[in-house]
RNA sequence: GGCGACAUAGCCAAGUGGUAAGGCAAGGGUCUGCAAAACCCUGAUUCCCCGGUUCAAAUCCGGGUGUCGCCUCCA
């Protein structure tokens, strides 16, 4: 596939250093609080590119740390210790918030239709992997200690800046309020591997290490991890496009630093979900989340939906009104797929194929799922046997993973479930069966017939009241909870 | 201030030199007592602006403008 690589600047042809197998690494979660849906936008994207590769014939590897380590401060920059404050929040030990959130990470993730990575490794884990590392590029040179802490030296690379040319001078120096500046560092881009002497005078979480007690820092845990699940040379990097600096580059300083040689020359960054004023935060505007949206009446995979729907190097608005536009539409869809007839015929397997090579055209030209998108629409209006359609969108589901023909299967199977009476005039009312509602159908019809709307309405009007929609049809009527 | 990404109809968007896909919303129609659902029809003389190259530019070049992001703490 092309893809565009946030280190050239310039989408190119994918290749990976084994042919055939991608190693793949992922900035994972920080577990400290519920992930909103800006957060699992980056998600959703990068597993529609974990999916297409596999698509595309490629044997995946994919590796997603857990950030649970705490010296986080929150979004704000208040300074304060995020693990600390959220289990001071919620009267939790800093382990215990861990895990409840990263379970409710995955929970977010399963109704997204996010496949969960081969690996997934929380940082605490891995702590002495991280000494380690730190302890090479201590030998190699690369790192010193001042202050009680290890520091990466930045002046010994070649080239420090990777992702954009900037100018060391250039830098603003606190640009947000209350960052002071470490008098520690010998370089202004020098970054922490190690921490004995934190600001944060409450640390909850410290090991031993041979640099006194104390905590790895954030850049280090990515390198680490990588490094031990996806071997020497990672493939492609994904993460979001706030994280390609600092973090994204000074991975890559310690990895090349610690290992001597080039270590990964993909770099995949989605770019942010946007409220009406900015990027969506969590101490900013209404907290969304997955539950948030489905306590509001959303399917999960409606904003994954939306989401496909743009692409992944833009930023994306999100309003109320556009994800309503993103339901309706993904509403509609599921409704015209459960409307094809399965087993009407054989698949015609070289029309699934040409499809297929369309698809490919499509999403592989830099991950382009708004065209993925397109792809279905055309599909449905293909000139094939209905068994040929679905076969096609089950196909093109292994990467989308909207659910289109399982969706629109329940849809039919649940249209099915309906019981029709008709009765000695002929008049059918199809439902669930339930007399009382039945009967109250059946008098507005009477209603009806007797010319009397203002009755036959008030009827509707108490049935809808009740969840009840009524659909008239020739010779009787259909009615539904919703 | 520096660096980066983006800029196409109300919204999401395709398009990578040959005369503007698709979806949602909206409007009109069929159907209906009305409505809902379904189906049919309708959309940008124009692609942020100004120059340039070319027979031909949304697409290439130059210069602007706007929006968003990042910039020695923390993740």
């Amino acid at each position: 596939m092309y893809l565009y690589n946030s280190a050239t600047h310039r989408k190119d042809l994918f290749t990976a250093h084994t042919p055939g197998r991608v190693e793949m690494y992922t900035c994972g979660p920080t577990v400290y609080h519920f992930a909103h849906i800006g957060n699992l936008r980056s998600y959703i994207m990068e597993d529609a590119l974990e999916k297409y590769l596999r698509y595309e014939g490629f044997e995946v590897n994919r590796v997603m740390n857990i950030t649970d380590v705490g010296h986080l401060s929150s979004d704000a920059d208040t300074g304060e210790d995020k693990m600390l404050m959220g289990a001071r929040r919620e009267h939790k030990t800093v382990m215990e918030i861990a895990q409840f959130y990263t379970g409710a990470f995955f929970d977010d993730c399963r109704k997204l239709n996010i496949r969960t990575p081969d690996t997934v490794q929380p940082a605490t884990g891995l702590i002495p992997e991280f000494i380690e590392m730190v302890q090479g590029l201590l030998d190699k040179g690369y790192a010193y200690i001042a202050g009680g802490n290890v520091y990466f030296d930045t002046s010994r690379l070649q080239r420090y800046h990777v992702f954009f040319d900037h100018d060391e001078e250039d830098l603003q120096v606190g640009v947000r309020e209350g960052v002071e500046e470490d008098l520690s560092k010998r370089n202004k881009n020098d970054f922490v591997l190690w921490f004995t002497r934190s600001k944060f005078e409450d640390q909850a979480l410290k090991w031993d290490s041979p640099w006194g007690v104390g905590y790895p820092g954030w850049h280090i845990e990515c390198s680490a991890i990588s490094l031990k699940y996806n071997g020497e040379y990672l493939d492609l990097h994904c993460g979001g496009i706030d994280n390609a600096f600092p973090h994204h580059t000074n991975e890559i300083a310690q990895s090349e630093s610690y290992l001597g040689h080039p270590w990964c020359p993909w770099w995949f960054h989605v770019h942010h979900l946007n409220t009406g004023d900015g990027k969506m935060s969590k101490s900013k505007g209404e907290f969304l989340t997955v539950s948030l949206l489905e306590q509001r009446g959303y399917d999960p995979l409606a904003y994954r939906f939306f989401c496909l729907q743009s692409h992944y190097r833009k930023a994306l608005v999100f309003t109320w009104e556009n994800l309503d536009n993103a339901q309706g539409a993904y509403r509609k869809l599921i409704a015209r797929v459960a409307a094809l007839r399965p087993g009407d015929g054989p698949v015609d397997e070289a029309a699934v194929a040409a499809q297929r090579e369309k698809f490919k055209g499509a999403v592989g030209n830099d991950l382009n799922t708004s065209l993925g998108i397109t792809a279905v629409y055309d599909a449905l209006k293909l000139a094939v046997n209905d068994a040929t359609k679905l076969a096609v969108l089950d196909d093109f589901d292994r990467v989308l993973s909207l659910d289109l023909t399982k969706k629109a299967a329940a849809k039919r199977a649940e249209d099915a479930k309906a019981i029709a009476a008709t009765d000695a005039s002929g008049f059918t009312v199809t439902g669930e069966g339930d007399p009382e509602i039945d009967a109250l159908v059946r008098a507005r019809a009477e209603a009806k017939k007797a010319g009397n709307f203002a009755e036959a309405d008030r009827i509707r009007d108490e049935l809808r009241k009740n969840g009840v929609e009524l659909t008239d049809v020739p010779g009787g009527v259909i009615w539904k909870r919703v």
